[in-house]
DNA sequence: AATACGTGGTT
DNA sequence: TAACCAAGTAT
């Protein structure tokens, strides 16, 4: 037996549906059912806040608005509409695994457990989200917001950082979710944990469920959930290089196809080290000018980029290498920028062209 | 299991 | 400020 015995999940998913039929937000995907528009919404709130996503989600939305329009895209177009999103991997994933959708499922999307986690960036809690919410199919669904409100509910103390610590809580919600209303019950149990039962100060009083929560009866709920500590980004210095040809173009180079803000666009850059004269006789160029412009900080989950920026004009015409091109500023427009670089685009370009 | 993978907002 | 957080997934 998972759950404790005073626990009535009936009573529970009464108050909890209640609640929720009655202070639930308007948004965007929750207006309609299509899976597509769900399995979108579903990759975008990925580790991100709601108020960041719907405007992407509107644009992107209008730019593809089926599976047929997402699937003969091409990627550079679909990360210029994720540009800025982050976490871009979810972009290329979600464009192949709607490809697959087109082409092996006639662009119906999947609605069994095996066949939705096959698809690329689906996981655990994504494909629950997808069968549930789209499909109204009882599958749990569980995110952040569930495991906080769950570990409150039921006054677990495992750490949510975990993989294991889902699975437990995946067993708990297939005992209690509802049969009927597992769309509404899946997307309840996180609105509550966004609008109530909150990681600070959660409004208890507000709560409908309070009544069934072990932590607020043991006033334990500031000290729920436990989750570890994330260790500290390290430091690396790197230079950035905004090369000028005579004729105001710019040398702007894709970033590799795997790891770090992979197929995504940048100024060439140099590891902390490398002097800028070895750094420019690849390019078999001359320096008519040269100037340290701006330093960027760039604070990623795991890694601190800190760039010296240098505006260097250059006379002759640039050798380039694999992946790069000779740019005007507004093809540099239409190409997906990190938020690092859009630093660098925003200062050192600034009044060029 | 632990780490890589972005960004912007809060405290 | 530094730390933490937000509808996670792939490896």
């Amino acid at each position: 037996m998972t759950i404790l015995q005073p626990f009535d999940k009936y009573e529970y998913e009464h108050d909890l549906l209640e609640w929720y039929d009655r202070e639930k937000r308007d948004l965007p995907w929750r207006r309609e059912r299509d899976p597509y528009r769900i399995w979108v919404s579903e990759i975008m709130l990925q580790q991100t806040k709601v108020d960041t996503v719907i405007p992407y989600y509107e644009r992107f939305m209008s730019q593809f608005p089926t599976v047929d329009a997402l699937a003969d895209a091409d990627e550079e177009q679909v990360l210029k509409a994720w540009e800025g999103l982050g976490y871009y991997s979810r972009a290329r994933n979600l464009h192949a695994a709607v490809k697959e959708v087109q082409s092996a499922y006639g662009g119906v999307v999947p609605n069994s457990e095996e066949e939705i986690h096959k698809l690329r960036g689906v996981g655990p809690y994504t494909a629950g989200a997808i069968l549930s919410i789209a499909y109204n199919i009882p599958a749990p669904a569980v995110d952040g917001n569930v495991m906080r409100v769950l570990s409150r509910i039921f006054a677990i103390y495992d750490d949510i950082a975990k993989p294991a610590t889902r699975k437990r809580f995946e067993t708990i919600i297939r005992e209690i979710i509802s049969t009927s209303r597992a769309s509404d019950y899946n997307q309840a149990l996180m609105e509550l944990g966004a609008m109530i039962c909150t990681p600070t100060k959660p409004a208890c009083l507000l709560c409908p469920v309070q009544a069934h929560c072990q932590a607020r009866e043991q006033g334990v709920q500031e000290l729920l959930p436990v989750k570890a500590k994330k260790k500290k980004p390290k430091s690396v210095t790197l230079q950035a290089y905004v090369l000028i040809t005579e004729d105001g173009r710019f040398i702007v180079e894709k970033r590799p196809e795997t790891g770090l803000l992979a197929n995504l666009w940048q100024f060439p850059t140099a590891l902390d080290g490398e002097t800028m004269e070895k750094f420019l006789e690849n390019y078999g160029v001359d320096i008519i000018k040269s100037e340290n412009t701006q330093r960027v900080r760039h604070v990623f989950s795991h890694i601190i980029w800190e760039m010296d920026v240098y505006r260097v004009q250059i006379s002759g015409q640039p050798k380039l290498m694999d992946r790069q091109e000779l740019v005007t500023l507004e093809e540099i427009s239409e190409k997906a920028f990190p938020v690092s670089h859009q630093k660098i685009i925003k200062e050192t370009l600034k009044g060029e062209g």
